[in-house]
This record gives C-alpha cells, structure tokens and sequence, in this order.
RNA sequence: GGAGAGGUGGCAGAGUGGUCGAAUGCGGCGGUCUCGAAAACCGUUAAACGGGUAACCGUUUCGAGGGUUCGAAUCCCUCCUUCUCCGCCA
C-alpha cells in the first residue's frame, strides 16, 4: 500500500510511477475523495472537542450540584450530536474509499528496474553453470519421469488436472531436494518456520494477494485462503508489530506445499510437473530496515543461485521490467534455469524487493534505538528454490542416454546412498 | 463440542461510569555521581490521524465492530482470540 502523503505532494509522479507497470492512473480520483475527506475530519473533530469540552464541564457541574448549569450544557451537546452521525458516516465511507483505492494500486517500480510491458522487458544480469552438450535427444521431464515413477494419471483420476503422483526413486529424490534447500538455507542464516498453510483473508490482503487477485488462490468454506507461497505465511509473521532495530534483519525460511488455482493458465504448461496446482516450495523471508533491503536483496538472490550451483546447474540471473514484477514487488530478480529437453531457461526462482508496500498493509514497523517514532520495516521474499521445477532440473540435466539420471553429488547425503535412478 | 476465566502502553501489570492516555514495575533515552563502567538517585519515554511554517492545538485508539450515556478501559450485544477443565481426536 502506498503512502497517501506521496500521492498528495506529488500526484504527476505518482501516476507516473505506476504507469511504468501499466496502471491507469488514479491520483486525481483519490485526491478529489482525500480532499473532502480531509475537510470533513476537520468538522467532525471541532464537534467532538466541543462535545468533549461540555460533557468534562457537565461532570464538574453536577459534582457542585448546579443542575441548572449542567441542563444547559446537556442541551448544547443534544444539538451539537445531531450532526455528528452524517459527519461520521461520510468520515468512514471517505476513510474506506480511500483505503480500497490504495490496497488496489500495485507498489511503485524502484528508479534501477528496466522499462518494458512484459518479459521481453527483462533484462539478463548474468549466466552461471555449464550448459551440457548432450550426444544424444536429451529428452523433457516428463517422458524422463515416467518409467522412473511419475503417475500424472493416477493424480488426474484422484485429484484432476495440475496434480502429480511421485512414486519411489522420484518420491525419493523430490523429498531429498526439498531437504537439502531447505537445510541450505538454514546454513546461510535464516530461521526454519513450519506455518500455517491456511490463513486469514487479513493475511493474504498483507502480502497482496488480496483484494485483486482472489481468483488465483483456493478459498475454504470456513473462509480461509490456501497459501499460494510461504511469503505470506512468513511474511505476516511481523505483521501488526513494532519491532527494535536491532532485531533486524529477521531471516526466515519454510519448505511447504503452495496451492495455485492457476486460472488464466489453462493450456500452459499442460505436462508435466512445471505448473500445479500443488507443489512444494523453500521460501525465504527477510524483514529488514529500510537502508539495508536493498543489500538484503542481493544477498538473497545470491542464496537461491548458491543452490543452483551447489546442484549444478545452469541458469540466468534475470532482472524484471516494470511491467513483469508481481503486484507487490518494488525490484524482482528471477532465477531461469536450463532445461535442457524443453531447450530453454524456465523460471526456478523469483526474489523481491517489496519496500514498505507489504509492512503498511500488515502495521509492520521497527522502532531504531533512541529514536523517536516508528518507520515501517522492508520486506523481502525468495524462493530457494521451487522444489518441483528444480526436480525438473535435475532430471533434464542429469538424464543419460539410457533414461537414467544420475543423482548429483550435493544430494548424495539426502539419497541414502542412491546415486542413479533405474527406470523400473 | 460443553463449562469457566481473560485480551490494557516496547514488556509485565493496576484500574468497574467523569479530572484516565491510563498507577506501578521492567526496559529505553537524558542527566547527577565516576578516570570509565556498574550501582544508586533525578528527569523523561505510546501510536495513528487532522490543523499549523513552527512552537503547538485537536481527534481517535485499552482485542475488533456495534449499542447505552451529556460522558465508556469500565455497562450491554456480536465477532475474533488466549488460557483452564471436561469430551473427542492424529
């Protein structure tokens, strides 16, 4: 959510910010409701004071016993309440448009992220790892997978569409990557969270997946929201507090399953274990002083690719145009990994920079020592990795001519011992 | 699911209709003392919003939302949530 005193003290540049990303502009419309907002929190405040004035002066005039005295005023304040109801409902309704028109604007690209309206705005920061040469058809995941135990029918006759059974050695080695990220992560510093998976409407609309993009989440009768990412599990961990500078920078991180409805997707990705409805995920979280996410960010960003090349391998550090970062991102670096049976980079990683924009809508602040006030504190998400694609990875990168697929030496531990897997 | 008790400032914890944004303690900050530190002592210390160049003034906030009242942390209703006991349960 943006600041409202930004869009007051310059609403051209405003506009203009979010133009970057393709929104409309909207300054005009909420200055004209803040406007009036403002004039009738003025009115209904000189009310209350006097209100509150006369109501004090009826308490000491009924403690000496002038009853007349208090009549009077009681008067005044029956006439002076006649008006406040309308002012208040104006205030509300005026508060709530307000409210409703910032929680609907996407956050404000920082001043080093590329112009451009979609991904062939983004521009390639650099390429690590050895893209193997293969002598033979290197064949794409799923084909791989299945002779290794991978069932998309059985998961379509249980569940439907997006969904996959892993069985044996491929069960196996999805388990053994998800551990090993996730041990990774512990290594380079951050908290291991079990969260919740289900959350409140209040925490989805923190991290911004609410109100705009409901659609994109699975909804529960009792009115929860499967999370769609750790980032919002994690990330609420802060939220509604007033943290001390010197417990910053928190860094946490999760393995869990993420639910996406994927509606908008159909026909995309259709095979294979690319885009599901259910996949696990090792999500890293930072909160951070506003001076030092941009730091944070890189460092994050370097321990996603850490983990690439621990695995082996190859990718592109990708830096997202205006108008290809998610709603709530202020800077995003994406992690393409090569693929070498689809013979391209696919996304593995996304890691982001959310400024303020999340810490206003959840109350998240941080009080430095000595200071006065509060500030809002910087949030960063990353994944380290998506568990399902980097299983993709590594089946398409380690597959050998026979249809097998070596294990790669960093999950060796994580394998029991298993260093191929065999088609059955 | 049944019964009961709670939710107050950064933290702990008083406060059952008026002068309460709220005692007290801890923590933080400033000072006295000290070569320095500790201890002790003194002072100070909530947030958001509106108005104002500013000093400052005002409003709101005691889990959330309604209500009663001239006036609500305090009384009533609904919801959220925590704890205890019972039941059920992986």
């Amino acid at each position: 959510m943006h600041d409202i005193r930004a869009l007051r003290s310059d609403p051209a540049a405003f506009d203009a910010a979010l133009a970057r990303r393709g929104a409309a502009p909207e300054a005009a419309r909420v200055l004209a409701v803040d406007t009036e907002l403002r004039a009738v929190l003025t009115e209904l405040q000189e009310g209350q004071a006097r209100r509150n004035e006369a109501s004090k002066a009826i308490g000491a005039a009924k403690a000496v016993r002038d009853e007349g005295a208090a009549a009077v005023l009681m008067a005044e304040v029956a006439v002076l309440k006649e008006r406040m109801p309308a002012l208040e409902e104006r205030a509300r309704v005026g508060e709530a448009t307000v409210r409703d028109a910032l929680l609907a604007l996407p956050n404000a690209p920082a001043a080093d992220v590329p112009e451009g309206a979609d991904e062939h705005g983004n521009v390639e920061v650099h390429r690590r790892g050895l893209v193997a040469a293969f002598d033979f058809v290197a064949l794409e995941h799923d084909e791989l997978a299945g002779p290794l135990g991978y069932d998309p029918d059985a998961a379509a006759a249980i569940s439907g569409a997006r969904f996959a059974v892993l069985k044996g050695p491929v069960a196996r080695l999805h388990r053994a990557l998800g551990q090993y990220m996730l041990d990774a992560q512990i290594a380079a510093g951050y908290t291991e969270i079990a969260p919740p998976l289900l959350v409140r409407g209040a925490a989805m609309l923190g991290t911004g997946q609410l109100p705009k993009f409901a659609e994109d989440s699975f909804h529960t009768t009792d009115d929860r929201w499967l999370i769609p990412t750790a980032e919002v599990s994690l990330t609420n961990l802060v939220r509604e507090r007033i943290l001390a500078e010197t417990d910053l920078p928190l860094r946490f991180v999760a393995l869990t399953p993420c639910f996406r409805s994927e509606a908008g997707s159909a026909g995309r990705d259709t095979r294979g274990l690319i885009r599901q409805h259910q996949f696990d995920k090792v999500e890293m979280v930072s909160i951070t002083t506003p001076d030092a996410s941009e730091a944070e960010h890189e460092r994050m960003t370097g321990c996603a690719e850490a983990v690439l090349d621990a695995l082996g391998l190859p990718y592109r550090r990708m830096l997202l145009c205006a108008g290809d970062m998610g709603f709530s991102a202020r800077k995003t670096y994406d992690l393409e990994v090569w693929l070498p049976g689809q013979g391209q980079y696919r996304e593995i990683s996304s890691c982001s920079n959310c400024g303020d924009f999340q810490a206003r809508r959840m109350d998240a602040r941080f009080r430095a020592a000595g200071a006065k006030g509060t500030g809002f504190v910087h949030t960063l998400n990353g994944s380290g990795l998506a568990v399902g694609r980097t299983l993709v990875a590594v089946l398409e990168n380690y597959q050998q001519a026979d249809g097998s697929v070596r294990v790669p030496d960093a999950l060796r531990g994580h394998m029991g011992g298993v260093e191929v897997l065999r088609p059955a």
